[in-house]
DNA sequence: CGGAGAGTTGACAGCTTTCAACATCAGTGG
DNA sequence: CCACTGATGTTGAAAGCTGTCAACTCTCCG
């Protein structure tokens, strides 16, 4: 395989997000097992502050959360988006390296790592979670890195709508006529233009011009409506 | 604990390289118990190419090996620059996400997942290798979507002496007289320029900086000496 | 109705990229 | 030993994208 031949790339992303209902219901379960305490917590709760003593882990039932890091000067990065099923919580050092701030209403179950380190079934579960928020991290890291201000945006939308976006996009359903799709941001311009590594008015700007371009409408500014999905996904630069 | 109070903000960054020696050696003895098969490689071989089918798992025993993704046009990022001890190729799809190749002359141990699933003991070493690779990709994270050139290069350049840099910096040895360093870099302009999210000119630029101003000095084009390790520290944004 | 927060838009500045030329280095072969 | 050659690295000038700053609009709620 050539440096540029791509014909062959995974569509890890893709099937992230597959897997994801199946590998929710199995991780609930394994969690009640361990005796996991279950909380809720309204949308901009935090569950942990970068630097709090890490002693649980945390499993997203219900909802969505971010991970953010802080500079000193106040800028911020969110590394992470979670949904449900995903894991988080773990830190190398005895204290969380991410602030946990959910988005939406959301259900948390809490478990004590000790608890759970002797399962050998839910270790092999938590590897694969893991796994797959690590290729999500990688994915991002291109957007960071390589990608314009309409590639990233256009990729985050693209993200949110479920089966597409991603290297190994699947293409419109055939089974429908019409190739749209109504999404939910859950996400302020701050928040976006943080998890983008953008500035507000940049995201404002890019989305303004997909709305002009005809390419997108906003119902309102967090709920959109993808015109062609697919002429979105030529945006990312996944194509 | 407010939005901007980074006072007890962890130092995971650091905790993460001061726990490599001590994990190394265990790993490599966890590994050859699995009857683990140790491969050579020589400088820029490719260990596995994005889109291969993974089927196995990777210990780095010796040598710098780096991850990373194309986009189709080319652009490429480094998303993850591997040090002895780390491990690498699982997959969460059928499908390897990055491409894997070698910095320098590498050593990997080379081994069948199937194997290891089986290890309690194992699985939470690949826990724990795993949560510092992830609190690793966020530190990246950090840098590709919110640091300037300069502050990339610092930080960059900080990463290769041995504990320092990163949130939880020590500060300089107050044993010693002096706060400089020798660092190899083991990496080309090129890859520098990818693993930051930079063009090479861009990185030759602030490498030229840095030499202008006093605070390193470039023995050979990958071989630096930093002559004050804290005034460097002082410019990767964490402070 | 009024006020605060969130979002949008415009003008301009600045940082990084792009493009091009040149320099340096290492390896090869005469 | 030295000239040649290709790869790698450096530097300059100009362009372009995104950030900054400021004004304005919109929406939500009291």
């Amino acid at each position: 395989m050539s440096y540029l031949d791509q014909t062959a790339v995974a569509a890890n992303d893709m099937q992230r997000r597959n897997a994801a209902s199946a590998k929710h219901l199995a991780a609930i379960a394994s969690f009640a097992e361990f005796g996991a305490k279950s909380l809720k917590f309204s949308p901009h709760d935090v569950v942990y502050y970068e630097g709090d003593e890490a002693r649980r882990l945390y499993h997203l039932e219900r909802g969505t959360i971010m991970l953010f890091k802080l500079l000193p000067d106040g800028r911020r990065q969110v590394v992470e988006v979670l949904r449900p099923g995903d894991i988080f919580g773990l830190a190398s050092s005895s204290e969380h390296d991410c602030t946990a701030e959910t988005l939406t209403d959301a259900q948390v179950q809490e478990i004590d790592l000790r608890q759970v380190e002797t399962s050998p079934e839910f270790q092999r579960r938590l590897t694969r979670c893991l796994t797959s928020q690590m290729n999500a991290l990688h994915d991002h890291a291109v957007l960071l890195g390589r990608k314009s201000a309409h590639e990233r945006v256009a990729s985050f939308l693209m993200y949110l709508v479920p089966n597409r976006g991603g290297v190994g996009c699947v293409g419109p359903d055939p089974e429908r006529v019409d190739d749209s799709s109504d999404i939910k941001l859950h996400m302020t311009r701050q928040e976006i233009a943080d998890y983008l590594g953008l500035t507000i008015e940049t995201v404002s700007r890019v989305v303004s011009d997909l709305k002009r371009k005809g390419v997108i409408r906003a119902d309102k500014s967090d709920q959109i409506h993808l015109h062609k999905v697919c002429s979105l996904c030529q945006m990312t630069g996944f194509h």
